[in-house]
DNA sequence: GTGAAAGCGCTAACAT
DNA sequence: ATGTTAGCGCTTTCAC
């Protein structure tokens, strides 16, 4: 920067006035200095403006895993409004590791971002309630967060009572839940689901059958296609499935498809995401719409005021907002 | 890290010193130090440090796409990797936008790391050989790259040329290509693909027709669904489908569902990426392994031995390699 | 084994 | 409209 100033006869300062396009520079001045800075093809040091300045330019994404399609598209969703914005997007994953997700958030690391999106999958209330940081940060998930931060998540409930009243009122009346909670105590995104399939029983009068609700390791196709599987050889009758996830639902047409079993006329089937590949299974599943589009928007709403907040020394930090964003159905070839 | 230093009665020097392990400090005065920090809940100042010491902790990943599952997995792969060196992963995204990879890869950008893996998908090796910068680089994937580079690559032609003998070895005659380029100049993923699926042919005496040679727009689902749909409305038979990607390939066997064409009997179907939803299209999908971790461990490997050249100065930077991991065939009920 | 001084590249605050 | 001064938090160099 000092050599382009050089070259360009000014000082460093104007040099930094003209590349951050701060008034009080002649336009004449900003053209020769400009100039210099391409026949010398200057880049600012991100790490010294950083250091000096307090910004980044990036914003962080804590998610435990990247190649879930869930928290690929998130990333992918966030990645372009920050990007609109003139940052850029940085993805860090925990692998679901509580230890990891807490380092990640802690006051260090926050710094290296002007503003953090965080999932977390196991860290709770309680732990956050001890940290103290200015960066701007926005939870997104099922995990209950203190009141004194920002927080966008899905309805899972309700998403899960939706769909499960649509297989009831369809006509099953033994729905299995894969991947679903016997005891419903925690706020995870399981048992919030679970939850969702025990009102809809409630609303209609049909009673729960604790042997069709299945718990599962992990809520990929195989924790699906195992579940039905296994509740096939154990001799336990069902006429529809609420599987927790798309991914879930995805084995667990698979095996329905092994076991010769026609969907949805012996067997409905919903899913829960409303994934990309819903529309492309055979029978094309149905599935829960979570509004992840929505919940991308409102985060990178929040994200903006508070940063802006930030800059203005936090005068005027808006209060911390939970938001729920409203779930639909999305009905395809697997219910009736 | 003063205020630690005041408060140990040391000089910030020798905090730096405890910080980094380095040797030349008292084990006595090493633990103060260590307890001080804790004490103070004392974090480094990532910006400081990278301003200094040039080094930034981070490994940047510049991908067209996040939530394509191939760059997700690679993603997935190398933050593994990248962790367990005490690094981070960054991932940055282009969009597939040429101007955009170049300036990801700009003297300025490349600073904000240690160590970049970029998969290019538009820029070629012209551009590439203005470039000069010391951050070490490896470049994956088909687009050529400067003999100056490191560069790891599937084997696209030969994985393409073993699924295409499989469907001719296995009595398919007239074998559609999803994707495929009726010109194969350029070296890039749908020509090298193509370029197998020629081979094939010329290698079994089996003539190509071009009307089986189908191109699309993109590669997902969407794109196989209505390729399939269009080469049936205009009457064009064939036998067997080789869809460039795996993700073709499952728009592919839904058309086929949809049409009522009995997949493998009537018409045989291949995918090429082995991705994990293979296992669970119905029927299952064969596909082609290209050694995606193969590809990432020598990824790592080779940054590995890259960044620590650069840590010596430059002095023993090994010579640049190209690497071509080779490719399997997985196969599975869409083929006979 | 430890410390003092200098400076990495930038920008906020205050001159001019 | 432009320049000067000072300092962000760390590490390198060299002296003790």
């Amino acid at each position: 920067m000092i050599d382009v100033a050089h070259e360009a006869g000014v000082s460093a300062m104007t040099v930094s006035n003209v590349i951050n396009g701060r008034p009080g520079v002649s336009a004449q001045t900003r053209l020769r200095v400009l100039a210099t800075i391409s026949k010398l093809g200057y880049q600012v040091n991100h790490a010294a403006r950083h250091l000096r300045a307090g910004r980044t330019g990036a914003v962080g994404l804590i998610v435990p895993d990247i190649d879930r399609p869930y928290y690929a598209q998130l990333a992918s969703r966030l990645a372009g409004g920050v990007e609109k914005r003139g940052l850029h997007l940085v993805v860090e994953r925990t692998g679901g590791d509580a230890e990891r997700e807490l380092e990640a958030i802690s006051f260090g690391r926050l710094r290296m971002y002007d503003g953090v999106v965080i999932s977390p999958l196991r860290v709770d209330a309680a732990d956050l309630d001890q940290l103290r940081f200015e960066t701007p940060v926005v939870f997104i998930g099922e995990r209950p967060v203190p009141a004194s931060f920002d927080h966008v998540m899905m309805d899972n409930v309700g998403g899960a009572r939706q769909a499960v009243r649509h297989l009831l009122e369809t006509g099953s009346r033994r729905v299995a839940v894969i991947g679903g909670r016997h005891d419903d105590q925690v706020d995870d995104m399981p048992s919030l689901r679970t939850r969702g399939y025990r009102q809809a029983h409630a609303e209609l009068g049909v009673d729960v059958e604790e042997e069709l609700v299945v718990q599962v390791e992990s809520f990929d196709p195989w924790s699906g296609f195992h579940a039905v599987k296994r509740l096939h050889e154990s001799g336990v009758a069902f006429d529809g499935v609420f599987a927790l996830t798309d991914a879930a639902a995805t084995g667990v047409l698979r095996a329905l498809a092994d076991l010769r079993i026609e969907v949805p006329r012996e067997v409905q089937v919903i899913g829960f995401d409303n994934g990309k590949e819903t529309e492309f299974l055979v029978p094309r599943l149905s599935s829960v719409e979570p509004g992840n589009d929505a919940m991308a928007d409102k985060v990178l709403e929040l994200l903006d005021h508070r940063v802006a907040a930030a800059g203005d020394g936090g005068q005027d930090a808006p209060d911390p907002t939970t938001t729920i964003v409203t779930a639909q159905l999305a009905l395809r070839e697997s219910t009736r």
